[in-house]
DNA sequence: GTGTTTGCAAAGAATTTGCAACGAA
DNA sequence: TTCGTTGCAAATTCTTTGCAAACAC
């Protein structure tokens, strides 16, 4: 019935309030830190633990849900898992844009020196329109 | 006279006995944690103190002589600044490895939605040659 | 000499853990 | 009912800070 619902139960996790509320932000398609995802759900659902946030966070990683970027070296960013895709983060703002372009086939295909290859991240560091903008201007 | 003397007096910065010690740790080339740093200098320079290490690694970062990666989620390396290249870490025994591949024209030249990209990592996960061994052996 | 750097201990921030109470199946 | 999950508070780990003493130039 909800499609949230379906997309927990799909992976044989019990179906809790508080998975739910934690899926449902992280549904909105952003990245965001645990810290943003607890006090967004506590507004509606004050009971929420940080700890349990964190739990639910390393869960559904290890569920293949969410997928964990660490591109800001202070804290960690959760957003739904979805096709393989790159990150921008703006140096003055801090936020956080998903670049699609595909790997080229160097990367695709590596093999380096004997080593498996089996994921890969590509991080952007830079600034985004509006800082950029913002820095002329000033 | 001294190499590492003459890396640190050319960025116009005091050179001191713990200065020239973290540098010379960074020297041997690979990525260290800045609690191996803290270590490998304690041994012959027990007064160090962590704090220190930490301040140094920063300046270093300031003045361009090391660069800081965050590959290993759950703590920060350090290596010296060299050319820009990736990083591939082994999920079994966390060893990080440089890759030098150019980044292909797509990556380089990347104007995405008005961004501007003003450096770029690729992180590589993935098993090392002994570890992807080790596992099928066993 | 003078202003910078160090060492210490304490603070901070992110994340994890132990455990009793609670709740989904 | 039963075992998995939550909430709490305390612990851990990494990193930073404030400040007086020590030191490079």
């Amino acid at each position: 019935m909800e499609k949230s619902f379906k997309c927990l139960s799909k992976t044989n996790i019990r179906v809790t309030p508080q998975r739910l509320a934690v899926y449902k932000v992280l549904s909105e398609g952003k990245h965001f830190t645990a810290d943003f995802v607890y006090k967004k759900i506590k507004k509606g659902f004050p009971s929420i633990s940080f700890a349990t946030v964190y739990t639910i966070l390393q869960l559904f990683k290890d569920k293949n849900l969410v997928s964990e970027s660490r591109i800001d070296f202070e804290r960690s960013t959760f957003e739904i898992k979805k096709d393989p895709h790159h990150h921008f983060m703006c140096r003055e703002c801090s936020t956080i844009i998903d670049i699609d372009i595909p790997l080229c086939d160097t990367l695709k295909n590596m093999k380096v020196a004997g080593l498996t290859i089996e994921n890969f991240q590509g991080y952007f560091y830079g600034l985004c329109k509006e800082c950029k903008k913002k820095l002329k201007d000033a």
